[in-house]
DNA sequence: AAAATTAATGCAACACTGTTGCGAAATTAA
DNA sequence: TTAATTTCGCAACAGTGTTGCATTAATTTT
């Protein structure tokens, strides 16, 4: 995979950025026509790919991105997300991590799990 | 709130049926031209607002509907559903409900809690 | 039971997120 | 520098969900 402006931009945005992104935040935090939109859509797929990004799914259906931190020790993103309702912000709360037991027979691939109400900052 | 058919078709579809239903789940399930999307749209809406039946996204970002079970006691919708990879199904895992600890000033709205995988049909 | 009220519907049009195909441009390897 | 191959831009599209408005159908009132 190559390495191009717009992969090290979109990267570079979402690394630093403390809420979890959407294409549409990526867009237009992104400098005006850097990239085409489609452009995003398939650099975000490579960053997955790569490993090097997660995605959610948002209580509006938006998929939104975000970086990985501790995936050099186990790729895995079973973490709860906060999407807070008034600011919008959709943040990974690393420490959570649901507990529980799936009946017999089930085999679990991934998880989404998204916790909705009002951040800290907002309440 | 008024009792036509279009609503009490659809009710009676999301009550029979053993697995959540997309939008367009209930568009085909549905007698052929009984009525128009819109109007599944705008019955869904209705049903969830009378807390008849409850919305989860699914991991597509497609919303699933199924039915309130013991909301006359709570109405709360905290437990888990289960997402089928290989043949599609979503379902309620009524008795999973995720145990954890917020952050201090955080306040729970809802939640949106789906694990993916393979359902004990399909693996 | 008929008229009046108001909610629900159908249709058309739209917004938004995300995808695909394809020729052109850019990156990397030879 | 050339050749190979990935990435890009553009256009077009698919799917989900929404809105406005005139018409239809429940329900309420008389």
């Amino acid at each position: 995979m190559r390495k191009t402006i717009a992969k090290t931009k979109i990267l570079e945005l979402i690394s630093q950025s403390k809420t979890n992104l959407s294409h549409s935040d990526i867009q237009s935090q992104l400098p005006e026509g850097l990239c085409d939109r489609v452009t995003i859509y398939r650099v975000l797929d490579r960053l997955l790919q790569e490993g090097l990004i997660h995605k959610v799914v948002n209580i509006d259906g938006v998929i939104n991105y975000a970086i990985c931190k501790s995936c050099d020790v186990e790729h895995k993103h079973n973490h709860a997300h906060f999407s807070c309702e008034k600011c919008k912000s959709v943040t990974c709360l690393d420490d959570i991590v649901p507990v529980f037991d799936l009946p017999e027979g089930y085999h679990i691939n991934q998880l989404n799990f998204v916790i909705s109400g009002l951040c800290a900052n907002c309440s």
